[in-house]
DNA sequence: TTATGTGCAAAACATTTGCAGGAGT
DNA sequence: ACTCCTGCAAATGTTTTGCACATAA
């Protein structure tokens, strides 16, 4: 998929960058789907799929290419790593301070020119958690 | 699927892990097939897949959920970090000290049982770095 | 002998794509 | 008008699964 200049701002373009600015939870390709088909209900999932990846590659959101079987994607665009339940596969953010330092490290250790770095950091949610210590008990 | 005590190892088992501690890339279920499928030419692809998950689930070896569309296999399984080429996809390993503190601290900003953590960095390997290069020239 | 594992093929998912008609500029 | 975009459906790519047969213990 290319970038041209003349991008055009669609109903729906709008509307995703929309309901994806209202959630904190990452949601994934078809739960963005779901949230813009409550207000659009004849959308096409692949409309969905191309403007959410149109919209990455132009950075105006963030795809997150974290553990699990889906991308997420994100409204929230500077740089800050995340956490994910390995029970549930919620993602959360962590609002740790990013260290920019390692990028030049992981340079001098390896052939690469590094552009960047991301940490997800796992465990369990507190819900989950719950859960688990319930089922210890019963 | 399950982690039952009587595992029986399998001459397919066998070559799976064989195959899989003779190299150092990463390899993809697929590809893990095709090293092994030259031993054992009527293995199915299931059983690549089905293995490679047991054997994760058991700790034998590590399953990366790094960034692209597949996930990867390691049989290193000590704690490291790695670096994918955002060009053609290859991910190393990066020899870099694990920073174990920094999963005390997330769990300080978060509503999660922090159980580990992962760094992935993102760049270009040489060779796609060389070749970026000679089509500028060109 | 018997539970566990395999090969094969089909199914299940997630994502991408071709195309004819629709809409922004 | 002329692109660019959308909805739809089909195609693709990855992983999982059901089942009859095979095999390790």
């Amino acid at each position: 998929m290319q970038l041209t200049p003349q991008m055009r701002l669609t109903t729906q373009r709008q509307i995703i960058l929309e309901e994806l600015g209202k959630v904190t939870t990452h949601p994934t390709a078809n739960e963005v789907y779901d949230m813009v088909r409550k207000r659009l209900p004849r959308i096409g999932l692949g409309t969905v799929y191309r403007n959410l990846e149109l919209m990455a590659e132009s950075g105006i959101i963030l795809k997150l290419e974290v553990g699990g079987t889906q991308k997420r994607f994100d409204a929230t665009i500077d740089p800050h790593y995340h956490i994910r339940c390995l029970s549930c596969g919620k993602v959360d953010d962590i609002d740790m301070p990013v260290m920019s330092d390692i990028n030049k490290a992981a340079e001098d250790l390896s052939q690469y020119q590094v552009l960047g770095h991301h940490i997800e950091f796992s465990g369990l949610c507190s819900e989950c958690n719950d859960m688990d210590e319930k089922q210890l008990v019963n």
